[in-house]
DNA sequence: TCTGGGGTCCTAGGACCC
DNA sequence: TCTGGGGTCCTAGGACCC
């Protein structure tokens, strides 16, 4: 047998749940949901619900007060970033014991890319070598591009191994709906059933030119690319360099006055501005956030007269964006950003 | 929706310049 | 004024992902 090029997409189970019950094993077969500060009652969000709490229709992204209307028994637990931090970098430092290019691509994923004769083997021992150093359990996804070893690993959950190539694809994929692509969201499922293109065999074939007229010139055309499998080979260890860096607070109570806006842009910069010194980047463009009551999102940014790194500065752009808003609603969210030079 | 926080990339219009 | 054409930058918003 010889050895072949192959992409292997490895996704923790419920990671974030699965780091709870690992530190804390009385939860085991319970419902659990992790979001916020753990307060059911606040302004926050699921960020991982259990199985057993999905089986109550919990999903991430839904307000917690939802979550605790639909299952008033399930344990409600606060986001410890470092905890998942701790456990994913020993996850991502076992998978480079494997003779792979080990590509992260967030706290529970990674790419690997590996040549080797049988890709199932490979991903068996990832599994088995992940559990054994971690505890954590995964799917892989086999893939021989990027975009279907990520589709693959949906195949795969919870705990298997997939694999979808050109050899398959057809018959998988064809007849799903387009949003099963990776990339293609809920909006762009409905626009493009709109132009009558409802499963991945039509938007495989439709048209590249009415795709571009539509959806534009990069994207439409990447749409039907996407729908014919094709995607990215190029699994690379190069570090990340990002591109920008955030801070934004969902008030539990509206703000209501300018003084109290104006303090808390004041502590966002500072915040963003360490993040930026931590980068050893300047930034070349602030840009502030507000969302007013009851869910109206406006940005307002700027090019800075030059780069900085300066915390008094960052500060003074994001405060003087402050005039470029209508302050005429209570103010829900506040954020601050800063964007990096994007070359290099 | 009772709708978090941290990111990425694309689009489109206007400004500005040659 | 019946107002070129192309390139690039700036800015705001949208869509998507985890």
């Amino acid at each position: 047998m010889s050895a072949d090029d192959w992409v292997l997409h490895v996704d923790l189970d419920q990671f974030i749940a699965a780091v709870e019950v690992a530190r804390h094993p009385e939860l085991r077969g319970k419902p659990v949901v992790v979001g916020g500060s753990g307060n059911p009652a606040e302004r926050a969000v699921v960020a991982t619900a259990s199985y057993e709490a999905r089986e109550f229709g919990i999903q991430s992204g839904m307000p917690l007060r939802l979550a605790a209307k639909r299952c008033p028994d399930a344990v409600f637990l606060p986001v410890d970033k470092e905890a998942y931090e701790e456990v994913s970098e020993r996850v991502m430092a076992t998978l480079r014991t494997f003779p792979v290019v080990v590509e992260v691509l967030g706290w529970d994923e990674a790419f690997l890319g590996a040549r080797v004769a049988d890709p199932e083997a490979l991903a068996a021992e990832v599994k088995q070598r992940v559990a054994e150093r971690t505890g954590m359990s995964c799917a892989v996804g086999i893939g021989d591009n990027k975009v279907r070893a990520k589709i693959a690993t949906g195949f795969a959950k919870p705990g298997g191994i997939y694999r979808l190539t050109r050899a398959n694809w057809v018959e998988v994929m064809a007849d799903r709906p387009t949003d099963a692509l990776w990339g293609i969201g809920r909006k762009t499922a409905k626009k493009l059933a709109e132009a009558g293109l409802t499963t991945v065999r039509h938007l495989g074939t439709a048209d590249p030119d009415e795709l571009a007229a539509r959806f534009g010139p990069t994207m439409g055309p990447w749409y039907r690319l996407l729908a014919q499998g094709a995607g990215d080979t190029e699994v690379t260890a190069t570090p990340y360099l990002a591109r920008s860096r955030s801070r934004e607070t969902t008030f539990q109570a509206d703000l209501t006055d300018r003084a109290s806006v104006e303090a808390q842009v004041s502590v966002l910069a500072a915040r963003v501005a360490e993040d930026v010194l931590a980068e050893a980047r300047p930034a070349v463009r602030i840009g502030v956030k507000v969302r007013f009551k009851p869910f109206l999102t406006y940005t307002r940014s700027v090019t800075l007269p030059a780069p900085t790194s300066d915390r008094g500065e960052i500060e003074r752009a994001a405060l003087s964006l402050l005039d470029r808003f209508e302050w005429t609603r209570p103010v829900r969210l506040l954020g601050v950003r800063a964007e990096f030079h994007r070359d290099e």
